[in-house]
DNA sequence: TGGCGAATTAGACAAAGTCCAGGTATTAAC
DNA sequence: GTTAATACCTGGACTTTGTCTAATTCGCCA
């Protein structure tokens, strides 16, 4: 999907965001790409024809966009955050071998037999990870 | 549990892992606390009454544990592997203001619906984490 | 045009983890 | 006992991901 200038602009601030030149372009590159992208793939992505923004830039946008809950964060792999477009219920296929990220949906998918929480506690999300690489030729 | 020491030297053998002073160390704090564990902590258990291991033995002895299946790691917080000396198959919820984590066993827990994999693909794990945090008051 | 709050930025900093080269332990042979 | 081979350990430099700060710049409006 591709979005406009103007759609991305009311995207932003229908979270309340301002829509100032660097987080559009980094909203650009996460919901036009459609992709799980950690913070330095986007900082390239961003720069990559002329130099639009900064490192400290990216990780204070990205903080500010899942703070206000327009994207969400990924944690299937150490070394690095993938940050999500897609903040609908839904569960991830990771690629140990490559990295890549590929989306479960949520619907066709039933979990059952998850214990009780305590009774001041509440559930922030329920993630679900299968890990797969390539068989031993 | 309490391992002897002679339990935990059977314990490496089996996983042909030469036991060394320093990896029974490790090997002692993880398996007779049963915790989820980041390598900082187990540095500072070991070491917490005669300086008995470095921070470069402890990283490496963890990735050997890992790599020969006596451990498994949960990838649950952006800033640091946990170590988990329960390599069964099971779950963990992850109190994310606490940064506690629980297991949820795997017997009374069913998940259906999971798509099919590549055919040159195997699974090497699936993770359920449910994250939860404390109701605001 | 000037002023003001919000946003951006370079670069210093921090924390987790890896790497390397030199030192130490363990074992086996002599 | 000494020597030698091998495995293991370690201090500290280094890398990577992410945060912080102080200074600058931007966008808007009086
Ligand atoms: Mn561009
Ligand atoms: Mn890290
Ligand atoms: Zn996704
Ligand atoms: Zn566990």
């Amino acid at each position: 999907m591709s979005y406009s200038r103007d759609a991305l602009i009311s995207l932003l601030q229908r979270h309340d965001i301002g829509p100032t030149h660097q987080r559009l372009e980094i909203a650009q590159v996460l919901f036009s790409r459609g992709e799980h992208l950690a913070a330095e793939q986007i900082l390239a992505l961003v720069n990559e024809h002329r130099a639009e923004t900064s490192k400290a830039t990216v990780y204070n946008t990205l903080n500010l966009f899942r703070d206000r809950g327009l994207i969400r964060e990924v944690i299937v792999d150490p070394k690095r955050v993938f940050y999500d477009p897609n903040t609908q219920p839904h569960h991830h296929l990771y690629n140990v071998d490559s990295g890549e990220i590929t989306d479960i949906p949520a619907d066709d998918l039933v979990v059952s037999g998850l214990p009780e929480l305590p009774p001041d506690m509440v559930t922030t999300g329920v993630d679900i990870i299968v890990r797969m690489r390539a068989r031993q030729p």
